[in-house]
RNA sequence: GGCGCGUUGGCCGAGGAGUUAGGCAAGGGUCUGCAAAACCCUGUACACGAGUGCGAAUCUCGUACGCGCCUCCA
């Protein structure tokens, strides 16, 4: 498959280093707080493409971090942890903080279904591994001590920066934060920072250079390398992370190493909320449970994300939301199908049922080009649901809506036959308009309709489809 | 202030020099007991100005507006 590399700037063939196996690591989320809907546009978003590495006969191996400490609230390595802040916040300990944000993440995930990742690490059960990565660097002479912390020195990785193409000179010149005037340079950052003396934290470790924490950036190196070796497949993350987060991973990993740390880099775009990125201070940022309290499931928030491309900035709008609910429910028809044959043969029109999954597929592994194939999809749609389905067709339909699903985690496959007694209902309506008991068979029908299903008549019979 | 990206029809959203993207919503029609669905048709989409092309929404330059990064961020 294809994909957009953030490190060449240019789309290119993925070639796994050792086939079929794809080692993928994804930046996950810093659990202080509830996940907004821009996080779950980047997390289906990453869903998406180990699908589309599964389907293409890759094996990914996908590790995603949960931030549990260490995440400060400027990087320019001063003021809190946001553990710590969230926990002063609620009244609770980082630790309590920690595991209520991070089921609340996990739970989400498998509302969207998005797949469960081979390991979800967190950084507070691995800071042994941090503090072995800290000692390398610091035996190869990357570190230094100033009075807060273990400090990693820029200027000593040849080409620091180069990845996000920043011109660290103009950024100094301008740069609009006061740096801690014992760093060595401004884009230094922090791989262990100490307790402060004043101060108990609730997540605190002994190390080599005394009691502290590990700054955030160390941990994604040290577990993608422990779970993923020195160099990884692909590495994924928010755009957010290009300049800063990803930056310092590599210059630390690679310092370390001596290799590669990643061969490619996907990045996904931020989504708007009213025009707007999403942030605290805008109170824009719309939880899962906001979405699903109205009665709108899960599988069209997912639809409604695949509709945009992952690398342009796209937007969240009620309105858009409510057409891809729309939207979802031809899918959902044409699903409901396969359980209601016809005894008849119908011009098929252009699209065969065999092709529709290779031809999404096929999209997907074109930069994962998710609203093209949205497009094929639906056109695909309205045919099938013109012509429906022959009897000896139900099992390619069948076939079809499994592999989509697969793809893209729509879960059309759910959509279940309808009760004996629905079926029968659908019975005496029929018996009813034979008779042109039009008041019966209009009640009937408003019957169905509470239960959740729809009917249409057509030539051959009466067609349901789930509402 | 520095750097970068974007501006597509009522809304969302692809594409990217000559060819209907798609979805949602709207109007008209065929069909229908009614409805729904399906089918057919409709609205003169590419921010503005200039330039280069036989030809520009698509390339170039400029202008306006919006957004992002340089602070934390998915």
């Amino acid at each position: 498959m294809k994909l957009y590399n953030t490190l060449t700037r240019q789309i290119e063939e993925i070639q796994p280093q050792q086939p079929p196996v794809v080692t993928v690591y994804t930046c996950g989320p810093t659990v202080y707080d509830y996940a907004h809907i821009g996080h779950w546009f980047t997390y289906v978003r990453m869903d998406t493409l180990i699908r589309t590495l599964k389907a293409t006969g890759l094996n990914p191996t996908w590790v995603m971090n949960i931030t549990d400490v260490g995440h400060l609230v400027s990087d320019a390595d001063e003021g809190e942890d946001k553990l710590e802040k969230g926990a002063r916040r609620e009244g609770k300990t980082a630790w309590e903080i920690a595991e209520f944000y991070t089921e609340d993440f996990l739970a989400g995930m498998q509302t969207l279904h998005i797949l469960r990742p081979d390991h979800v690490v967190k950084a507070t059960d691995h800071i042994k591994e941090q503090i072995a990565l800290i000692q390398k660097l610091e035996m190869k002479g990357y570190t230094y001590i100033i009075d807060d912390g273990v400090y990693y020195d820029t200027s000593k990785f040849e080409g620091y920066g180069r990845f996000a193409q920043l011109d660290l000179d103009e950024q100094q010149a301008s740069g609009r934060v006061a740096p801690n005037p014992q760093k060595r340079q401004a884009s230094d950052f922090a791989l262990w920072k100490f307790s402060p003396p004043d101060k108990k934290r609730d997540m605190e470790w002994d190390s080599p250079w005394g009691l502290g924490f590990p700054g955030w950036h160390i941990e994604c190196s040290a577990m993608s390398m422990k779970y993923l070796g020195d160099t990884l497949d692909i590495h994924t993350g928010g755009i957010d992370h290009v300049p800063v987060h990803h930056t310092n991973e590599i210059a630390q990993s690679e310092a370390a190493t001596g290799k590669r740390f990643a061969n490619y880099w996907m990045h996904t775009n931020h989504v708007m909320v009213d025009g707007q990125k999403i942030s605290k201070s805008l109170g824009n940022g719309i939880t899962l449970q906001d979405i699903t309290k109205r009665g709108i499931p899960p599988e069209a928030i997912r639809l409604h994300i695949l509709e945009s491309h992952y690398r342009s900035q796209s937007r969240f709008s009620w309105e858009s939301l409510e057409a891809a609910t729309n939207r979802l429910r031809d899918f959902k028809a044409m699903a409901a199908l396969r359980w209601q044959p016809r005894a008849v043969t119908y011009d098929t029109g252009t699209i065969a049922l065999e092709d529709v999954v290779g031809q999404v597929k096929a999209l997907l592994e074109n930069d994962l080009d998710t609203p093209q194939a949205l497009a094929f999809l639906s056109e695909a749609c309205a045919q099938i649901l013109a012509v429906l389905v022959e009897e000896n067709m139900t099992d390619h339909l069948e076939t079809m809506i499994r592999g989509l699903d697969e793809l893209l985690g729509l879960n059309l496959g759910t959509v279940q036959d309808i009760t004996d007694a629905q079926k029968a209902l659908i019975q005496k309506r029929a018996e009813a308009r034979e008779k042109g008991d039009w008041a019966s068979s209009d009640t009937i029908r408003d019957e169905l309709e509470n239960q959740g299903v729809g009917l249409r008549d057509t030539p051959e019979g009466t067609i349901w489809f789930p509402l």
